[in-house]
DNA sequence: GAGTGAAACCGAACAGTGTTAGGTAAAACT
DNA sequence: AGTTTTACCTAACACTGTTCGGTTTCACTC
């Protein structure tokens, strides 16, 4: 076979297909070869869509986060933008927990990540944050989302679920356990979220600037 | 050559050299051939010492964390336990930035880790955090600190360093820019360790138990 | 001291990886 | 109608982790 009368691959497709052997399989049993196998394709043929196998695990990335929440930062509202945007993010690595040693080993120009930083940033300056504190925030929220997906208790990738397991050997049994890891991951992660946020509204007052100076100075 | 008057090879041999080369090269470029090389050996006898490429970096992992201080837990201050804890553990991460994906992608059986979880866990019942807050905290306490070195602005790894590019355009000078970085970092992660502890300090004082009953209960 | 078994190395190979070069036929455009 | 581009192909390259079987030397027992 050559050229096909309809062509068999497109981007989407690819993503799709590829982004389905991970969520099923682990990002370990991710080639190229199994995927064009899954495409019904040589593997080579998949290098005429993507240039390599990095910029396309980047584009699904980019998919994966695309749909994070960032739109209560308009109102002014840094707590309630920030809350939002956390467990939205959350949320998006949950859904597809294989992905994220992608994810998480930095952006590969991603331009939809860089927009939503560009917006928790500006809503964060906007409601009265200096914009050097409007970073850190920005990037210590992530901290937490980032670490409690990687980390995560539920997956088996916290030290603690071992000690738990030790300390309360009644939950040994793997379904009970796996039922009380993933409320534990969520609790932990509100409550650490919470914490955060708490612990942040008093530097705001101290550190808070009036709205019509919060535009950024070049420093 | 077989097998020599004096032995070549020794696992903590072995895990120096690699450390070296994750060190130097990069994770990506640790292969069992280069390895071997580096020590002047074939490849096939590293086996003879490590069952698997991933069993001796489990090992080079637990070698690297295991200087981290959770001494501070012991006189009953969690609040000072918990930064001292995430503090070293900070530090010893940033020591071998390259070897993060390894740390972070969950415990090997690695016993060190595991003994430290549970002085963390000890401590916080022991100074009055009911079992299942102790669980919760220990883990999100991590996933600051995993989460700060995984998505470090120094790195790169943060979308925020293009946000800030772009809105302090003389900082771009890629010299003063990394300076700067490594100072967000700093000053972010204890912005973030600081409000989290901060926050938790009243839900303490709800939640707190009288020393004697503090012993896990089995739930 | 001879004999035995384990230990520590080696060379060669297997099955897999991402990627590239060069070929072919159909589609799209001039 | 002729040309270029597109979208596939086969075959290969250079690499990976790992295993097999062999050789030599060490450490031990009788």
């Amino acid at each position: 076979m050559a050229r096909p009368k309809t062509p068999i691959l497109s981007k989407p497709g690819i993503r799709e297909a590829a982004l389905a052997i991970v969520d099923r399989d682990g990002l370990e049993k991710l080639s190229m070869r199994r995927l064009a196998q899954e495409l019904d394709v040589q593997a080579a043929s998949l290098y005429s869509h993507y240039r390599t196998k990095e910029e396309l695990l980047s584009d699904v990335a980019n998919e994966v986060t695309s749909h994070i929440d960032v739109s209560r930062f308009e109102d002014g509202d840094w707590r309630e933008g920030l809350a939002t945007w956390a467990r939205s993010y959350r949320a998006a690595l949950a859904e597809h927990p294989n992905l994220l040693p992608v994810i998480a080993s930095g952006p590969g120009r991603r331009e939809e990540a860089l927009r939503r930083a560009d917006v928790v940033h500006g809503g964060l300056v906007g409601a009265g944050w200096p914009p050097r504190y409007a970073t850190m925030i920005g990037a210590s929220t992530k901290y937490l989302v980032v670490g409690a997906a990687t980390q995560s208790f539920a997956r088996g990738f916290d030290d603690d679920v071992r000690v738990y397991q030790d300390r309360y050997p009644n939950l040994s049994q793997a379904h009970r356990l796996a039922e009380v890891a993933a409320q534990i991951d969520e609790d932990g992660f509100e409550l650490a979220l919470t914490a955060f946020l708490d612990g942040l509204a008093p530097v705001f007052e101290r550190v808070r600037v009036p709205v019509e100076d919060a535009e950024p100075s070049g420093e």
